[in-house]
DNA sequence: CCTCTATGTTGACAGTGGTAACATTGCTGA
DNA sequence: TCAGCAATGTTACCACTGTCAACATAGAGG
């Protein structure tokens, strides 16, 4: 049975814990510190002693959710090891599956916050792991000689923009298919179609 | 000589411009409505009498944006004319320096915001609009026989997607070349030459 | 046991979005 | 012409937020 102690225990994870799942409920806009410290059972002014500001804190929040996109997609990648072509399709799917599951997640991974990640190493580091599963599958299909040369961060790039205007333009109601419901699956194998056809044609 | 006046002539207008202006040098985090209402020199509340809250405020100026978007990216279109091959390039490398050049109001275009777009059916409609520019773009290429058929408005939401992929990530500093400045240029030639060789060899 | 540091609390401050009650203006129709 | 009405602004207030300084408590190490 928990007693009612002073000092907390592991306050910094569960304010995180508790961030991550408001986020989700309530949306960004509506993230307070306070709500946070309240619901943690603690004083609004505690978090503090974590994090510098509120900034700091989303800021974590979003290196955790790029930590568990990066799991995710290597999750998925793997179902798929024996064939780059598919690999490569499923890095595309699983990230936008990923946008689609965990919106608000997803939104202040990138820039709904208007946090300059280049100020918050780890979120950084992470966001940069992330994009590794991306490259390592090109790379895979270039060894494999299912792929042209070519830079291989130039042309990853590239395909991590496709994808990642996919999924945020797919959360932003901006697609709507006739049936309603996105099909996400089927919105990626059209783009990375294209895109994989235009790798194999080289780019010239 | 202006004198003060009680009733302000166009406050809306005035209320939006003087946003516009804020956004644009500090922000959209920092953005106020007491703060614009300050600078135009009427009390806080009377912003109220022209939006019902501060999302119609920002959902206005994001319509704003989009019209402007279009405005521009024709522009650039116009002027490669003769070939629906460099057309399509233009589009997107329009797309992405109005980005870089108007970054605080693209982001409050695309989300930041987090205002549900399908709420304010203005600004929805300019989102669609801009869009279109592109899907004509498309369209011209496929009547001279450059790009092979399929489905027109998804070719174009791929092609979209690509360039916003591009646009955002540039925006969030996630793109770095090694000269430091981000050349915006050949970084959607790169991307939108992989996709027209993919819209050439058809979507299989 | 005593002190130092990490952690949590209280209370304040300025600033925000939003609302209600009141003030002023200028158009409209008798 | 002018009374009245709708549009537009103002003032005063509310609840809430992020942040800080001053204080309280707990636990670890000498």
């Amino acid at each position: 049975m928990l007693e009612e102690r002073y000092h907390h225990g592991d306050l910094r994870q569960a304010l995180l814990a508790i961030a991550k799942q408001q986020l989700t409920s309530q949306g960004f806009e509506t993230l307070s510190l306070r709500a946070i410290s309240r619901e943690a059972g603690v004083s609004h002014a505690a978090a503090y002693r974590h994090f510098p500001n509120k900034e700091a804190l989303v800021a974590a929040l979003a290196c955790a959710g790029f930590e568990q996109l990066k799991a995710f997609v290597e999750a998925e990648v793997m179902q798929h090891s024996a064939d780059p072509r598919e690999q490569f399709f499923q890095c595309g799917i699983a990230y936008v599956q990923f946008a689609l599951h965990n919106a608000p997640l997803f939104r202040v991974m990138f820039g709904v916050s208007g946090v300059d990640r280049l100020h918050y190493p780890a979120t950084h580091a992470a966001a940069q792991a992330s994009f590794g599963v991306l490259v390592g599958t090109i790379q895979r299909g270039q060894a494999a000689g299912l792929i042209g040369a070519g830079e291989l961060r130039q042309l990853a790039f590239t395909a991590w923009a496709a994808v990642h205007g996919l999924a945020t333009l797919a959360l932003q109601d901006q697609i709507t298919s006739q049936q309603g419901a996105i099909d996400s699956e089927r919105l990626v194998r059209n783009s990375a179609k294209l895109l994989w056809n235009g790798l194999k044609y080289g780019q010239t």
